[in-house]
DNA sequence: CCCTTTTCACCTAGGTGGTAAGAT
DNA sequence: ATCTTACCACCTAGGTGAAAAGGG
């Protein structure tokens, strides 16, 4: 399914007129499988609010790559709003032939975002070091799930995503 | 609306490594305005098989273009497959701001298909005529209209567009 | 009478969390 | 007890012709 929430990013000092590829892929942050508490007596799951090691982390999954659809595209088209990766989507079926990102549930990830300068120099093999940069935010690290652990965050994309209206007995304002 | 059917075309001879734009544009056949008729005690105006001449054109409408939505691509992307122009929309709304086709009702058209090679020179205006390709089909020529006027266009789009399965009564296959 | 516009039920296509059943 | 899977009603978004209503 879509990633939630969606990583977006602000782009500053690309040239306006050169080609640029725009990708993420995710990195395991450690080496550790974790699980939910719920505490004695609690009705719901959703109640817990921490996080434990539950052991060693499963055997890695395929480091597959999620290109921004809209790639390539000048710097000017990048830079005149904000990127949105709404399309990323994320699986944990390691057999999976879409293309989506495959992450293993229960596992704590730090997505990366690299921008990569279509040189059009013939040679431009030899320049790929400087033609690729990465960028990492730490704050958006996040444990993969396969059911939500969180109410809030239910609450949070119950109220912004158009696709979750039918659960909404609220504004979406407030 | 769509245009139907779909204007489709397959392309041999391109620079497999060259970018080219694909766009389309409908210039009027004739200077007439055309209807239909209703034979004397039809029950339906679908029975009528022919068109007649009705008049002097209406004032031509604005030329605009529609540009496959997948251009700029790469002549082996256009080559390994029909290249299909589904997604382009017809309408009589002179005042249409979604840039669409427009045209005139009960008038006659050609379609014009047109190959722009993307010159990566610095001074590719000077090119500009090189450069530029129109081929016209002249099978491809139509009355515009504003409900179909021929049961068996219906019954061709009924059977063959998965938007119309509502209203087919027996298998598409047929 | 002929054509155009508007509205509608009915589709395709696909993104939601809930829920019940399954797995370990 | 905890997590995963499959299915579902309920959405968004938009492409259909039919039919009714409108216009000249």
């Amino acid at each position: 399914r879509r990633m939630f929430p969606t990583f977006q990013v602000k782009i500053f000092g690309m040239d306006p007129m050169a080609d640029y590829m725009l990708l993420m892929d995710f990195v395991p942050v450690d080496d550790k499988r974790y699980r939910q508490v719920t505490p004695r007596g609690a009705r719901y799951a959703f109640h817990s609010s921490s996080w434990l090691v539950a052991g060693k982390a499963d055997p890695a999954t395929p480091g597959r790559v999620h290109y921004h659809p809209d790639s390539p595209a000048k710097g000017a088209q990048w830079m005149k709003q904000i990127v949105s990766f709404d399309k990323l989507k994320l699986t944990n079926n390691l057999l999976d032939d879409n293309g989506h990102i495959i992450l293993n549930s229960m596992h704590r990830y730090q997505p990366r975002f690299h921008v990569v300068y279509v040189d059009p120099r013939k040679d431009s093999e030899k320049y790929a070091e400087e033609n690729f940069k990465t960028f990492v935010f730490e704050e958006t690290r996040f444990t993969a799930v396969t059911a939500y652990q969180n109410h809030r965050i239910t609450q949070l994309k119950i109220a912004s995503n158009p696709f979750a209206k039918g659960f909404r007995d609220c504004d979406p304002e407030d």
